[in-house]
RNA sequence: CGGGACGUGGCGCAGCCCGGUAGCGCACAUGCUUGGGGUGCAUGGGGUCGGCGGUUCGAAUCCGCCCGUCCCGACCA
């Protein structure tokens, strides 16, 4: 039996309906579930171990860069949201409304938070009277409302968590590279822990944030060759501390206003991680996020649980006491193979067969969820392979990412070519833009393309050659796709 | 919000065209059996057929309205 004919099949292949295989993914794996409210979804135990995790670390690493954690309200009074005019605007469309408290009617309704800048940039403004007090580096972890019309789990919901951090500097510099410094951040941490590598740079106007000077995102390609956006840092510049009027004495004695920036990751990127990694037999998580790293499966044949059992609850224990993530999985009435599949689905990295053969031989077999690949190791050598193992696995789907992401960046010189790529390959273009936003909307209106973002370095965006749309002369090399 | 498809035990579906009071597979429960890639057999529980209204002696089935889900587009993390 080869590998293919082996694979169980629970649900629809990736390649027969992307959409489908990731709505059955996120329930066989009972990531989440659909409830009776349109676009709302119950994150469940194994999805919400993961948002823990990536919680656990992007909260690490914004602390170590000097912020701390606070907690702002859920509601902001209407009058809030209306001062920064581009902010109401661009919100306006999809914020829910409280009108009624108790059973009175309020004098002023309440917006339900899509986002805090309104509500704490009055509190800073309580809060900062002198260059003393800054800079202010505030981030918080909450759920946000967005009415959303189109929804999917994870990927576009109606209520989803996140972090927000909100900064104030005392100049534009600062500002600046606070912002660039998180996009730094949210880069580092999509590698590292996600196993996502991810296309960094600036927005074009028309993407930024509503009420930014400038919007930088970190951008992932799905297997499908879409592009998801899985954070954004926004330069505020001063447009919300002028609104706001977040002023502070400067060292020269003149009052200024504060240099403000905001950014954010949200529970979006866990569909990040299904439709990177995932495959047809369900779910691969990177062993860093993983809820369950390894879990071990007695092969149950026979009396074993006299032969077997004590030895795979030791090597459970075992693993355990190593600080991994490890379940022993001894239920009866389940056969070996049943549980294999269950794991795979559930993304679990490393699995652990110990079976009759194994304990009289002392030796445990190790097979990897990212390539199916089994060893036999010793059980003495288990506390130092399993972890190295783990490692490989984390290292192995980076890789794994990364060059389907290089594979599917292309370079498009003239307008035909682009379109061929986006319509018949997808993934990244890279072209020359000209920099007017009715070219971009040209674009995006024929190819159903954005641009993703613009590269940071001057050297790598800067460009002479035409406009791929146009044949204007080019300003910047811009990376374009269809996203969700 | 526009175009399309679909709502029948927990899940996937048949039944609808041609009205007569609901069936299959999986899952679930119990027992035996089996166990190194979703064992096999037996028995059993579970459904106001998405909702409301209409036609009819009688509606899952015909008609109208509403709600929801998915797909394809316009807006967003």
């Amino acid at each position: 039996m080869n590998e293919s004919e082996r694979k169980v099949m629970q649900i629809t292949p990736k390649s027969a309906d992307f959409s489908k295989w990731y709505v059955e993914i996120v329930q066989k794996a009972e990531l989440a579930d659909y409830t009776p409210m349109k676009g709302m979804m119950v994150i469940r135990p194994h999805g919400y171990a993961v948002w823990e995790n990536i919680q656990k670390g992007l909260d690490q690493r914004i602390k170590a860069a000097g912020h701390v954690n606070a907690y702002f309200p859920l509601f902001i009074p209407e009058g809030f949201l209306k001062k920064e005019a581009e902010h109401v605007k661009g919100f306006s469309p999809e914020v829910a409304w409280v009108t009624i408290g108790g059973k009175e009617e309020l004098e002023e309704r309440l917006a339900v938070r899509p986002t805090s800048e309104a509500i704490i940039g009055y509190m800073y403004a309580k809060w900062i009277k002198s260059w003393r007090d800054l800079p202010v580096l505030i981030n918080q972890w909450a759920n946000i409302v967005r009415w959303e019309k189109v929804t999917r789990p994870f990927l576009r919901t109606t209520e989803f968590l996140w972090q927000e951090g909100h900064t104030c500097h005392e100049t534009a510099e600062e500002g600046e590279a606070e912002t660039l410094a998180i996009l730094a951040l949210y880069r580092e941490f999509c590698e590292s822990e996600l196993a996502i590598p991810v296309l960094s740079g600036r927005k074009s106007l028309s993407e930024k944030f509503a009420g930014a000077s400038m919007t930088y995102a970190i951008e992932a390609l799905m297997s499908d060759g879409k592009a998801l956006q899985m954070g954004t840092s926004h330069n505020l510049g001063q447009h919300f501390s002028k609104a706001f009027d977040i002023k502070f004495e400067d060292r020269g004695q003149t009052l200024q206003y504060v240099w403000q920036t905001s950014w954010g990751m949200t529970t979006r990127t866990i569909g990040a991680l299904i439709m990177v990694h995932g495959d047809d037999s369900g779910l691969r998580f990177p062993p860093r996020i993983a809820p369950v790293q390894v879990v071990v499966v007695p092969i149950s044949i026979g009396k074993w649980r006299e032969t077997v059992l004590p030895t795979a609850e030791a090597v459970a224990d075992g693993l355990q006491k190593a600080g991994l993530r490890a379940v022993i999985d001894a239920r009866e009435e389940m056969t070996p193979g049943w549980k294999f599949s269950e794991y795979e689905m559930r993304g679990v990295p490393l699995r652990v067969e110990i079976g009759p053969r194994d304990v009289q031989a002392g030796q445990a077999v190790l097979v990897r969820r990212d390539t199916r690949a089994k060893e036999t190791v010793p059980l003495a050598s288990l506390g130092a392979r399993v972890p190295a193992l783990l490692d490989e696995i984390q290292a192995g789907l980076l890789a794994q990412a990364r060059a389907f992401l290089e594979a599917n960046i292309r370079d498009a010189a003239d307008y035909t070519a682009f379109k061929d790529i986006i319509e018949d390959k997808r993934g990244f273009v890279r072209a020359p833009w000209c920099g007017d936003e009715a070219c971009e909307a040209r674009i995006k209106a024929e190819t159903m393309a954005t641009i993703r973002v613009i590269p940071l370095d001057e050297k790598e965006a800067g460009t002479s050659e035409p406009c791929v749309a146009c044949g204007a002369k080019g300003q910047v090399l811009a990376y374009f796709a269809r996203a969700y």
